[in-house]
DNA sequence: TTTACGATCCCCT
DNA sequence: GGGGATCGTAAAC
């Protein structure tokens, strides 16, 4: 039995206390290839009412997570290349999520890279070849980074953590400093102060 | 039906 | 520091 934060925890916090509590746990994909494991470094909370959530306007098919159960994964395609992971949180019915934009790689460091040389969206290898292998600082500072070197896919939209091969511990760092700042890589709301990360940690996307 | 663009990444200068 | 890759989605027509 692994331990895993459960459906109780998810639904006692709103979404943007969810995306402060979220730092530190650590995140885990138990998939064929092995498992892969890194703590949350890094999030961003898009709201309900919050112009750059992209349930701003309606419920549409691509949003369809947000306004499902909180602890869900939300994962959709962006710039026709990437993909992003976000925890869904918030009441049914309203759509809200937590970004996760950075982890620091604790487990399956060589599957990281391994499925960080293939094409994101076909997971064909590319047909330009890295010159040397990624820092592990360079594997998952970055949204669309660490989906990929988790092995994270569209068909895990979603799915539940609480009884799927991808989870969420308890905190496995406690004693850090949070810094709160504004947004990355958006245009409307971009003064909220809904972007969290732990304070000098090497493996955040941009301090 | 058409079109514009995005919660990114990587390589080049 | 800047631009190109690449395409599904949703708003505009």
């Amino acid at each position: 039995m692994s331990v895993r934060l459960s459906a109780d925890f998810f639904q006692k916090h709103d979404t943007l206390t969810l995306s402060q509590l979220l730092l530190g746990c650590e995140l885990v994909h138990e998939s064929a290839a092995g498992r892969t494991a890194g703590v949350i470094v890094e999030t961003e909370a898009y709201l309900w009412g919050d112009p750059a959530c992209h349930a701003y306007r309606r419920q549409t098919k691509r949003n369809a997570a947000m306004f499902g159960p909180t602890g869900h994964l939300y994962v959709y395609l962006i710039y026709g290349m990437y993909y992003c992971v976000n925890i869904v949180g918030g009441p049914v019915g309203q759509g809200e999520a937590v970004l996760i934009r950075a982890l620091e790689p604790t487990e399956g460091l060589d599957l990281m890279q391994e499925r960080r040389d293939l094409n994101p969206k076909t997971l064909q290898p590319s047909l330009k070849t890295r010159k040397k292998p990624l820092a592990v600082k360079d594997l998952c500072n970055g949204p669309g980074k660490l989906v990929q070197a988790m092995g994270i896919r569209p068909e895990h939209n979603k799915v539940p953590l609480w009884e799927s091969a991808i989870r969420v511990t308890p905190p496995v760092f406690t004693d850090f400093e949070m810094i709160t700042t504004t947004r990355i890589g958006i245009t409307q709301g971009a003064e909220l102060p809904y972007r969290f990360y732990i304070k000098g940690n090497k493996y955040v996307s941009k301090a």
